[in-house]
DNA sequence: AACAAAATGTACCGTACAGTACAGTTTTTT
DNA sequence: AAAAAACTGTACTGTACGGTACATTTTGTT
């Protein structure tokens, strides 16, 4: 039933949900054990060290962030019904989820000192540079004006995370906002934005690209 | 020669520049004792807990950085020749600082255990609220389209901090960047805002308020 | 049922630190 | 110079945790 493959996943979930909840320092690996319905023995059987545990957990949910995030790009109807909106819904959700508000604490927390800040920067590249593309086609059809597109793509998602990120990260407000005061936030952020990056003759009351 | 108010501020800046290089937890009471010339028991004798410490170096630390921000508006010629380019050259630059980045770690690391997120979260919307002021006034004389202030605040910061901030706080890159990026971003991230909030007819090459 | 493999609980080592107590030393005041 | 105040170094208490070793139990296989 339990084999070792399953034992280390369980082992991982646990640790995952105790280091969002408490940090690094105050989990300790005992905490893990006790979660995990498992023993100190065998985390240390499965795992090389509570810094090894802690980084593949944090490599693990990194990876689901940017997953989550980029899961507009790769709806169905990609090239024809997809928005600037979609996008930018999807993400800011997934940024301002409680787990993500976590880890990225986590992650801040532990730069210094762990290569998990390197780790995340990596991502977060890699998701900008698919924001990137996506605006460089916009700006080819006409949609946006032609201009840098990794730089819109760094100012877009500054744009989304104006508004609801920083109360999170600072403990001010707990759990995601809501749903409602997401979408608000994204269509005042894209519209900001597109109004930014319109082309130079017209300014406004243009929503939706090759639709 | 050394009264118990400089031995109050020699603890505190040692305290301060301890926690700001290794962080809460790494940071013993002995290491600052030591590096203030000073002992646990005089420590415990100005100060109520590590905690308490703690909260006080933040404190003051946020207080500078909002302060530091601000020199912008409180200077002489401040009516007439204050520009959206000073207040977020100066804004830019402190916030790049290594004291500032350090500071933000340290803020967002505590966060969950301590009052300092939400001590530091005051302080930034007092300073957000000098700018939103400031955007204001540019509104009223028509160098702004008419739109919510405070929004427009938090959107200037956001893209301010668009470019620079992510890989200091990541520990990616270390000390502040060099001057002329800094001036770039800000050139770049102002163009973007001011295109943005820009009156309707008008949607570029406007440069100074109320020149 | 017998054997092997995996997992558990416990005890242990070394280390580390917040906070307290206090005796002795230095500095300031009178 | 004497008295008071501030300061220091050290030792101690209580606690805690990462990591290791190992004897015992559980699980899976043949």
């Amino acid at each position: 039933m339990s084999n070792s493959e399953n034992k280390r996943q369980i082992i991982l979930d646990a640790a995952n949900q105790l280091f969002q909840l408490q940090g690094f320092d105050k989990t300790t690996i005992l905490d893990i054990a006790r979660e995990a319905g498992s023993s100190k023995a065998t985390i240390y059987e499965l795992f090389e060290s509570k810094e090894r545990l802690f980084v593949e957990c944090i490599s693990t949910a990194a990876e689901l962030y940017i997953k989550n995030s980029l899961a507009a790009f790769s709806a169905p109807s990609s090239a024809a019904g997809m928005t600037l909106r979609d996008f930018s819904q999807g993400f800011l959700n997934i940024a301002c989820s409680a787990q993500s508000v976590a880890m990225q604490r986590l992650i801040i927390s532990e730069a210094s000192r762990s290569e998990v800040g390197t780790l995340f920067f990596a991502k977060v590249n890699r998701l900008l540079g698919y924001v990137a593309d996506f605006l460089a086609a916009l700006m080819a059809t006409g949609f946006l004006r032609p201009d840098d597109p990794n730089l819109a793509a760094k100012h877009l998602r500054a744009l989304l995370e104006a508004e609801l990120i920083e109360p999170l990260l600072l403990h001010v407000k707990e759990g995601a906002p809501d749903e409602k005061d997401v979408i608000r936030a994204v269509g005042r952020a894209v519209a900001v934005f597109i109004r930014a990056y319109a082309p130079a003759n017209r300014s406004s009351e243009q929503r939706s690209p090759a639709k």
